[in-house]
DNA sequence: GTCTATAGATCGATAGAC
DNA sequence: GTCTATCGATCTATAGAC
């Protein structure tokens, strides 16, 4: 099992390379292609998978052409080279893994409910095994491919921290809590939710918290947050 | 340049083999050698600014026995293998540049000054290229090599943790501040510190904060920690 | 399916120290 | 004379490209 990563590496570094092609952009197909092609959709499949699992590096074409149940010839048909495929299917998993869990749930009631429901969403997303190899892989690959870590940000994080920023104005503005800083302030809680547990994870140390650590987390950092936030003269 | 990950992982994963050479410890010179071998320290510091430049994969042992001046037969005359050396070096990078900047400041006086001498330095610590190159290594090898992530999170993240928690549970006891759950609490600080910036760098998002953010971020995080845990009788 | 490049790893030989 | 540290050349496996 070996890799190459240096010819990747700089192929990809988009900030250094005048003329730079969309890599995180899918080239589709080889030609005008209507509809989706079976095949490419299995190419995708496969390498979502093998990615995850074991990271950039880790994983060869050999193998993707082999879970994907084609030849390598096809794959190359379909993308030009490893880190284009890596790109695009990089960038699909974001959207749609971290993107699609974000805030669903109302964000409408009482400060201390609507916290704890988010912070205990939230906190249950990001530590769960899909998640966590997504995040693992956009920190690791960043570097190399910095339009990941953008899109993994952009569809991740920095829309909990707009939701949660939109609804602390609200409240500010409602006089239900004191919230000078919205932005800082979401991020703040965000980061309380997740600090205890995210980086062990994130570095290997332990495992995964059960239902009772999160809410002791979630708790914990509402219990702080609120009372930094709560006016004497309003309900909380 | 292509590299071997296999054999690497199987080796250095020490719960899962029942006999376990210890990889993360240095076997020193192939023989009795007094003192240190200049070759040998060529090579580990060699070692050391490749692999965090460029992380594990990158990096070639070609390279490394290059950039150290010596022979690559030097290089497994002191090392039995990549991995090896990978965990030798990054081992010790933990510790010193990690450890060592454990809080050496005199964590007394009012919480306020206390928490606001502490979260600059942490902050800072934590966003230099060094930290945070070394984060990114070690949550990248973190599943290959399982006690990187382990000793990076005891001699960082964990010593801050604990000397806080400690501060803050004497704190606790003196009656200047509420803190139920000292070490939750001071998990809880810091991520709030280190979390609106941290996690842009991690991801390649933006630049390295400045004075005036880092200021602002500890500031945020003093406010709202010392409101939730000021108690009204006693002065914060 | 094949070909090339390159990685990690190994080997015999040599020069100097004791 | 032997032993030790060092070097350059070479082997094998495999990733990536066509």
């Amino acid at each position: 099992m070996t890799q190459r990563v240096r010819a990747t590496a700089a192929t990809m570094r988009e900030p250094e390379t005048p003329v730079r092609p969309p890599v995180l952009a899918d080239r589709h197909a080889p030609s005008g292609l209507s509809g989706v092609s079976p095949k490419r959709a299995a190419v995708v499949r496969a390498a979502k998978t093998l990615f995850l699992e074991a990271g950039y590096g880790a994983v060869s074409m050999d193998m993707i052409a082999g879970a994907a149940g084609v030849s390598k010839r096809t794959v190359y048909s379909y993308f030009p080279g490893k880190d284009a495929l890596f790109g695009a299917v990089m960038a699909d998993v974001c959207v749609s893994a971290v993107g699609t869990c974000a805030p669903a749930e109302r964000l409408t009631g009482p400060p201390r409910q609507v916290l704890i429901g988010l912070g205990r969403t939230f906190l249950r997303l990001i530590v769960s095994p899909a998640a966590m190899a997504i995040f693992r892989i956009a920190a690791a690959e960043s570097e190399r491919f910095p339009e990941l870590g953008a899109v993994f940000y952009r569809s991740g994080p920095q829309r909990w921290t707009e939701t949660l920023a939109a609804y602390l104005r609200a409240q500010d503005a409602a006089g239900t809590l004191a919230v000078p800083d919205p932005e800082l302030a979401a991020a703040q809680f965000l980061a309380m939710v997740k600090g205890p547990v995210h980086l062990r994870l994130t570095l290997g140390v332990g495992d995964a918290p059960d239902e009772a650590a999160i809410e002791h987390a979630v708790a914990g950092a509402v219990a702080l947050f609120l009372e930094g936030c709560a006016r004497p003269d309003a309900t909380a």
